[in-house]
DNA sequence: CTTGACTCCGTACTGCGGTACGTAGCGTAC
DNA sequence: GTACGCTACGTACCGCAGTACGGAGTCAAG
């Protein structure tokens, strides 16, 4: 059957039955029609929405958030235009964390390697650092507060190129993540993927970013050896 | 005068009064002891300790967080280690976030190119691209491509049945969801409940719309085992 | 010595993202 | 056929991280 009871949807999207109804007070989701006896049915899409919302929350979107974005897919007679607009100002939006995030990331690494890892605490220097970067952040503050880079952006569209490399050290999914993690803090890197079977990455990139060495520098600096496939 | 007014400490860290009365009453920082006479006197190490919990913040701590971490600094039993193994459990978190973020970057791109900025947008690939992120526990799962068999199933008293199967080929809850959701989709199903503890499922439907050996079907159908239970 | 800005402290309220609770009404199992 | 569990719906409440407000006290300048 298509129609999943409450409780079956809730479960099948791993969220409470409440949180169902709070989306639909919310009009995340559409509340199916009440029957004149009997349950109300839930169909697999609802489930599958319900599950995006709840991961694009982890990205860090908020419920309102989420609304727009999935306005812009349910929304096929609407003026395009506009919908476009709409989501290049997303796109925007997006690219804005994700910068943000790369900030908090160098700032943690930083936090990380600067540490010995073992000791008395007291020669810990993580408050310490915490509050040094606040100073480097005053300075670089303006440069990502102040959206010039915007510009650099225009459409949304810059011309990526997909690069190969053969990696040798690797010795679990784990690895291949720890890679994906690395390449994906280069600037310039739009995605990367890596396969621990097939010993390789995968890497979607724009060149005048990042060049070929600058990926193969950054898998190096995990410990392990790349060499790039001729395409 | 070493002694700054709460105004002036505030102003200092660059946070409202009340955000230094909020924390104090948190806990996060000593509540200097108010004179017989006069106001209280804020010193320039409660400064830097509102700085670092800012800062702390922003890289994704919680002020429940940051009291911890801000009371292993003080104990002199604490070991560096500690720290270091939060912050790097942060910068994990951090990554993942991102490179989900790039997922819908590029779901967002797809989105804009694909439409020129006139006529309809039917298809949106941002739902699909967050979440096939969280398919990793059973890759086998048919995606949410086949929906094509929509019967239309009046609702009438039909007679029901619960029919249990043992299954083998389970190795976490998520794949008891997984039977569970394959089972719903079958036409005639009314309610699945898999127990991965128990390995076996219990459906309830109706059997002139979905016989046994259906339910079996579907249950395979994720790669599963299903023996049908004798009642 | 008055005025205006600041402080102290408690309590209340905000927005977000849910949870819980209570009262009906369904529906399946024993 | 009744007990038990699920559903529908509304309302109330929770934790987080603050923010605002109100009344009384304090201080320093004019």
């Amino acid at each position: 059957m298509q129609g999943l009871t409450i409780s079956l949807a809730a479960k099948a999207a791993s969220v409470n039955v409440e949180t169902i109804r709070f989306y639909e007070r919310r009009g995340l989701i559409a509340r199916p029609p009440t029957p004149s006896q009997g349950y109300r049915e839930y169909d697999l899409e609802t489930v599958e929405r319900v599950r995006f919302i709840r991961q694009a929350q982890e990205i860090g979107f908020s419920l309102r958030e989420i609304q727009e974005l999935l306005a812009l897919c349910t929304d096929p007679l609407a003026d395009c235009a506009d919908v476009r607009t709409r989501a290049i100002a997303k796109l925007d939006n997006v690219n804005a964390k994700i910068r943000q995030l790369q900030h908090v990331q160098t700032a943690l690494e930083t936090l990380i390697s600067a540490c010995p890892g073992k000791g008395a605490v007291e020669y810990c220097s993580i408050l310490g650092e915490v509050t040094a970067q606040e100073m480097d952040c005053r300075k670089s503050q303006p440069a990502s507060g102040n959206r010039g880079s915007k510009q650099e952006r225009k459409q949304g569209i810059e011309p990526m190129k997909t690069k190969e490399f053969s990696i040798d050290g690797m010795h679990c999914d784990g690895c291949a993540n720890t890679i994906e993690a690395l390449l994906s803090r280069v600037p310039g890197v739009r995605k990367a993927e890596v396969s621990f079977g097939e010993k390789r990455a995968r890497v979607l990139h724009d060149p005048n970013a990042a060049s070929d060495a600058d990926l193969a520098a950054a898998i190096e600096k995990g410990g392990f050896k790349a060499k790039p496939n001729e395409e």
